[in-house]
DNA sequence: AACAAACTTTACGTTTACGTAAACTTCATG
DNA sequence: CATGAAGTTTACGTAAACGTAAAGTTTGTT
């Protein structure tokens, strides 16, 4: 419930996370179950640190763009690779080029579809202000 | 499989749609179930106009955005929509504003990944370059 | 001490978006 | 005419992402 602090280290409970960013506890370790977080215990108790919490958020930006938490979870594992080996490194970069395409055409798509929204916005602005006139 | 022409309106089979979207023929038959397409039928037989052609394009396209189906049916919804009353006009015009604030919320978050992502690629460069040279 | 609030695990249920198989009809063609 | 390709319906199965109890522990407060 209240912030727990530890030598400037501000840490969370899995309720204080599930409110700030209003999902349910269920959820967050759902997202652990999945192997998107791991937090520490003390005890039995979920304890989690500033790092727990960005990826939290990640995720949760991760589904507001339609990714899987599997998705996601290959982009934390992108982040978090072992770059020593060449091999792994041109991989690694053609699921990136990947990924950006992907997203270039989620772009594109969206874009289309405030166009068409703001035709029919002002289409219907239209129509009401003859209505109402 | 081939294509039916009558009177210059392109018409297709469901086969036609599945080869072109490179999707199953499941879907499409879903999608129809779910009230997104409504072909006309010869006999048994499915025959989709251009309208239905460009009804699942859109389909998918909400696909690529994350929409859920029930979404995408709601959008639909919106242009098929009744404009005779005021009241009708602005309910419908407070769901356009709430979808392109959403869609706009995704822009930014695509924005977002993407620059991590050109600036995980260009990390990625350099170690390779350092390590091949 | 007792009580509520917040935490835990376990486990079955639910929705969405299809996959997959079975069993059938229709149609062009060798 | 049979046979293969493409269409149909019906229906059960499945993966993802949780919802929703149930049953128990821990912790701070009265």
């Amino acid at each position: 419930m209240t912030m727990i602090k530890k030598a400037s280290q501000a840490l969370y409970s899995i309720g204080d996370l599930s409110k700030e960013f209003d999902i349910t506890t269920r959820s967050i370790r759902f997202y652990e179950d999945q192997g998107l977080l791991a937090p520490t215990r003390k005890g039995q108790t979920r304890i989690y640190n500033q790092r727990d919490r960005v990826r939290l958020k990640l995720i949760l930006r991760g589904k507001r763009l339609g990714f899987s938490l599997a998705e996601t979870g290959r982009l934390f594992e992108l982040y978090d690779a072992d770059k020593s080996s060449a091999k792994q490194l041109s991989s690694m970069m053609a699921l990136i080029a990947q990924k950006k395409n992907e997203l270039k055409q989620q772009l594109d798509d969206i874009n289309a579809v405030l166009i068409e929204l703001d035709d029919l916005e002002s289409n219907c602005q239209n129509i009401l202000t003859k209505l109402t006139h």
